[in-house]
DNA sequence: GTATGCTTTCGGC
DNA sequence: TTACGGCCGAAAGCATAC
C-alpha cells in the first residue's frame, strides 16, 4: 500500500485518427465535408469492383461500413449526393507522417501502430498527473487541427490497455480521461470482448463460464480462469479485467511480416495465370524489404470464388536467399494447396514473408560494434 | 502441464 | 437478392520441447 502511494502512476495517451482516410480527403476538398465519402480499393476487375476502405460519418449514417463492396455501398447512397474516391496512399501516408512527427514530440515514449495509432507515454512530462495528461491531450488535439487539419481520437489512461478502450468509447473528435481511481468502475461494465487478446473463441469459452462483462471476468476466481485458459492467458485475462496492464509504450521495430494481394482478372485453377502474378508479387515484396535483411517463412494465400481463404506457409531453417528460391517455394506452395483444393475457383492470390533475420555479416559487425564500446 | 514455435484463420482498419 | 481490397497483427489450433 505504501508502495502504491509513492508511485508514481503512468500516463499514456492513445490517439487515433478520425476516420483517417476519409478526414484527408475532405481536407483536400472541403467542398465534400457535408456529404457522404467513400474511400474505396477498386480491383483489377473494372467497373465498381472492389471494396469500401473507410468512410465519413455522414456515409455511415447511411450503413456504409468498411469492407462493404462498393456496389453495395452505392445502393445504400442512391439518394444522396455522394462522393466516392480510390485509395491515395501516398498522400495519406504523407499526412500520417507530418501527424506522427508532431505527436512523438510530446511523448517521453512513443509507438506508432499502423497509419492511424499511437501510443504515447507521457507520465514524466506531465509528473504523473491526470489533469496535466488531459490539458495536453487537449493540446495535442488543436495542434494536429492547427497543423494539418485533421481531428482525433485521445484516450487517457494509466496504461495501453485502458487509453486505447478509453479511445475507443468516444469517437469522433472524442478526449476520454480514465484516472487509475476510475479505472475499476470505467471497465466495469464493458464486454470482456473490449479487451485486446479475447476474439471471438475466448469470449466464448468465457461465455460458458457465465462472464460477459469485465465486471463478472474481475471477481472470478483467477485459479479457476488459469486451469480453463492456461497460465499465459488466465492471468492475462484476470489481470486486464481490472485494467492491469504493465507492457511498455516502446517504439516498434519492423513489420514482422511483408505480403501482397492481389484480385485476380477472372477466376481460376489455372496454375501458369497464378504463377504470373505470384512472380510479381514476390517481386514487390522483395522491393519493399530493406537490404540485408533476409527471411525464413513464406505464406501463399488463395481466397475462393466463395470468398473464403486457404493458405499454405513453410518456415525454412536457413533464409531464404533469392527470387527464384522464393517463387520455387511459393510454387510448391500452391500446388499443395490446389491438392486439397480441388474444386473451387481461385479469386485471389497472395504471398507473404516473415520470420524476418538480419544477415550474418552485418549481425556480425554490429555485434562487434557493441563489444567494443 | 506449460512454454514455444509453426501453421492457418480471423478480424480491424 | 447478390454484390467483396489489401494489409497487418491477433487469435487459435496444433506439435514438439522442456
Amino acid at each position: 500500500m505504501l508502495v502504491g502511494k509513492l508511485t508514481i502512476p503512468r500516463v499514456v495517451l492513445h490517439v487515433d485518427f478520425d476516420y483517417f482516410f476519409a478526414q484527408v480527403e475532405e481536407r483536400e476538398n472541403s467542398a465534400i465535408r457535408n456529404q457522404p465519402v467513400v474511400v474505396c480499393v477498386y480491383s483489377g476487375r473494372g467497373g465498381d469492383h472492389g471494396a469500401v476502405s473507410t468512410a465519413n460519418y455522414v456515409a455511415r449514417k447511411y450503413g456504409v461500413r468498411s469492407g462493404m463492396p462498393i456496389i453495395y455501398a452505392k445502393k445504400r447512397l442512391k439518394n444522396v449526393e455522394a462522393v466516392f474516391l480510390p485509395v491515395n496512399r501516398v498522400l495519406y501516408d504523407k499526412v500520417s507522417e507530418n501527424i506522427m512527427n508532431v505527436l512523438c514530440g510530446y511523448a517521453d515514449n512513443f509507438e506508432q501502430v499502423g497509419v492511424d495509432e499511437a501510443f504515447l507515454d507521457v507520465t514524466k512530462r506531465v509528473g504523473g498527473n491526470y489533469e496535466r495528461g488531459q490539458k495536453l491531450a487537449s493540446e495535442i488535439k488543436k495542434r494536429i487541427l492547427a497543423e494539418e487539419k485533421i481531428t482525433c481520437s485521445i484516450g487517457v489512461g494509466p496504461n495501453k490497455l485502458v487509453a486505447k478502450i478509453a479511445a475507443n468509447s468516444q469517437k469522433p473528435n472524442g478526449l476520454t480521461v480514465v484516472s487509475p481511481a476510475e479505472v475499476q468502475s470505467f471497465l466495469a461494465s464493458l464486454s470482456v470482448r473490449e479487451l485486446v487478446g479475447v476474439g471471438r473463441k475466448t469470449e466464448d469459452a468465457l461465455k460458458k463460464l457465465g462472464i460477459e462483462t469485465n465486471r463478472q471476468l474481475a471477481t472470478y476466481d483467477v485459479t479457476e480462469l488459469i486451469s480453463v485458459f492456461g497460465k499465459t492467458l488466465g492471468m492475462y485475462l484476470h489481470n486486464a479485467s481490472l485494467g492491469v496492464d504493465e507492457s511498455p509504450v516502446e517504439q516498434r521495430g519492423r513489420a514482422e511480416s511483408v505480403s501482397r494481394i492481389v484480385t485476380l482478372k477472372e477466376n481460376t485453377r489455372d496454375l501458369t495465370v497464378m504463377m504470373r502474378e505470384v512472380d510479381k508479387l514476390a517481386k514487390d515484396i522483395l522491393k519493399a524489404v530493406e537490404q540485408g535483411l533476409s527471411f525464413r517463412s513464406i505464406s501463399i494465400s488463395a481466397v475462393m470464388e466463395d470468398l473464403s481463404m486457404v493458405t499454405r506457409s513453410k518456415t525454412f531453417q536457413r533464409p531464404v536467399e533469392n527470387l527464384e528460391d522464393m517463387k520455387k517455394a511459393a510454387g510448391d506452395l500452391l500446388v499443395q494447396l490446389l491438392r486439397k483444393e480441388t474444386e473451387r475457383l481461385v479469386r485471389r492470390i497472395g504471398l507473404k514473408i516473415s520470420s524476418f533475420i538480419e544477415e550474418k555479416g552485418q549481425k556480425r559487425l554490429k555485434d562487434f560494434d557493441m563489444r567494443v564500446q
